[in-house]
RNA sequence: GGCCCCAUCGUCUAGUCAGGUCCAGGACACCGCCCUUUCAAGGCGGCGACACGGGUUCGAAUCCCGUUGGGGCUACCA
């Protein structure tokens, strides 16, 4: 299967900047990080927007930051594909110099009808070689008249065989590949060419990219031979599926790194998830640190299977990382969640650190823990469904609450064990359980049913808001 | 259609390269119990898989062949 590497690596992540920073690409960026950082060598990120149409200038600048986020580091670039065009052109004049590549006057519409037929009779289509075996004299009048041409490789007639890092031994026979194009016709690159060029001369030695790229492998291994360049090492990683089993799409849920970041998901745990989705360390571990990671990486231990993206775990995870998070991070992580709960302006609020530490561990993601925080500053609507159940236990529970809200109005201090006292006392002299007051008190004030212990939230919450939501909800009690 | 890749619990995976220690281990989810004023968190337990069929072998999740299923590629896109 796999062999074994060693020493240091050249390795390069290559987006296009057609879109935002997709899981998959994050993935494979962090693979050829985790791989770089346990071999030694160099990470260069190269953005491949040879494509004018598709490609973004902001989508740019967006991926850097989706990875500066993320917390993958590059040692090398960004370089930008589109400012090596004439490079790319220079090698490909080479090539056509040496007989490596030549130049084919065959349009578009001339090859599609021969592909359809290769296609109905059940082959592979292959370029015909037309323009290869083209006399001189005609080459030269198609010049002459300025016909458009494309640069074909010229394929040696072999079988291509290599050594995939994840899937072992990988042969095309020499019937399924084809001369194909280098440069087209209005005198741009194509992919293959650029891609070949620039890790030719970023010196790359080992590449790391996602299962799609599978099928270009032989061609670029060909490409690179005709350059008289060093073949790296290729290893193709599996993509990443959907709850549907198909291709993670916009679909199935969130698919940018952009996304989960909005969603309140740590970077931290979004990059352990994405790194164990397709490796394991070997053992039962499966929150790792970064250096744990880099310790227990190889190359032996990508997967060669598609896996499914689990939200569910994903949240997991996160909620891992963020219960572990200390006071003051767990309070600068928060800031950016702050405004879409309507709490821009508690920004810094000590009651609002103090809220967040209460329920740091009831929350999965910063945008859940953010919305929780919410009734603390800012007034809850009730669940007039809940509150009819408390009422048909304990029909006096207005009264009741009404006492304990003037029980409350004067409890000094407005404390923990004073306001727990307080309760279970009103509820002993009433002969009702203390449990028929608390949780209806809950509701009153955070307008859940669920939530931190009762008497740290009332507390927490302080006399003016407590009493004044308990004499609120008292009156909308009677009103049911 | 052709070519290539993949196949262990619902999901992520360990085990597969060096066949026996695997009536298959861990995690998420789910269910139950404990803790508990609720919800979480935590602890304990449960449910749950080697796609199928042949072969090789004393012995196969592991090796080989086939089938089935899934995915990728098949552009003058990247």
């Amino acid at each position: 299967m796999a062999s074994s590497l060693a020493g240091p690596v050249r390795v390069r992540f290559a987006p296009s900047p057609t879109g935002y920073l997709h899981v998959g690409g994050a993935r494979t960026a962090i693979y050829n990080e985790l791989l770089r950082a346990s071999l030694g060598g160099a990470f260069v990120l190269r953005i491949e927007d040879t494509d004018r149409e598709r490609s973004d200038p902001a989508m740019t600048r967006q991926i850097q930051q989706a990875l500066e986020w993320l917390g993958v580091r590059w040692d090398e670039g960004p370089f930008l594909q589109s400012e090596r065009l004439q490079r790319h052109r220079a090698r490909v004049d080479e090539l056509v110099e040496q007989g490596r590549a030549y130049a084919c006057f065959c349009t578009p519409e001339r090859l599609a009808p021969l592909r359809d037929a290769a296609v109905r009779a059940g082959r592979t289509f292959r370029y015909p070689r037309t323009c290869l075996e083209l006399p001189a004299a005609e080459a030269a009048r198609h010049r002459e008249r300025g016909t458009p041409f494309v640069v074909r490789l010229r394929m040696p007639d072999a079988e291509v065989r290599f050594a995939d890092l994840v899937r072992g031994e990988v042969a095309f026979a020499a019937e399924v590949l084809d001369d194909f194009v280098l440069l087209r016709s209005d005198g741009t690159p194509t992919y293959h060419l650029s891609v070949v060029v620039d890790d030719v001369d970023m010196g790359v030695s080992l590449v790391l990219r996602g299962e799609d790229h599978l099928s270009n492998t032989p061609k670029h291994l060909r490409l690179f031979e005709a350059l008289g360049a060093p073949v790296p090492r290729f290893g193709h990683l599996p993509l990443i599926l959907g709850a549907d089993k198909k291709r993670l799409s916009k679909r199935t849920g969130a698919t940018s790194v952009e996304e989960f970041r909005a969603q309140g998901i740590l970077p931290e745990a979004l990059y352990n998830y994405l790194a164990l989705l397709g490796w394991s360390p070997g053992d039962d571990r499966e929150i790792l640190s970064r250096e744990e990671m880099v310790a227990a990486f190889s190359v032996e231990r990508l997967g060669g299977s598609a896996s499914v993206f689990d939200v569910e775990k994903l949240l997991w995870m996160n909620g891992q990382y963020l219960w572990a998070l200390p006071p003051d991070e767990l309070r600068a992580r928060l800031e950016p969640f702050l405004a879409e709960a309507g709490l821009a302006e508690y920004r810094g609020n000590p009651r609002l650190a103090a809220a967040a530490a209460l329920h740091q561990v009831r929350a999965r993601t910063l945008r859940e823990l953010a919305a929780q925080l919410r009734p603390y500053f800012h007034d809850v609507a009730w669940d007039d469904e809940a509150s009819r159940k408390y009422l048909a236990k304990e029909p006096r529970l207005p009264e009741l609450l009404a006492e304990l809200g003037r029980g409350y109005a004067t409890a000094e201090p407005f404390a923990v064990e004073l306001l727990e006292a307080a309760l279970r006392q009103l509820a002993e002299q009433q002969g009702v359980k203390a449990g028929a007051l608390i949780h209806p008190t809950r509701m009153a004030l955070s307008g859940s049913t669920a939530g931190p212990p009762l008497f740290d939230l009332v507390a927490l919450m302080g006399r003016e808001t407590a009493v004044r939501r308990l004499a609120a909800y008292v009156e909308a009690l009677r009103r049911l």
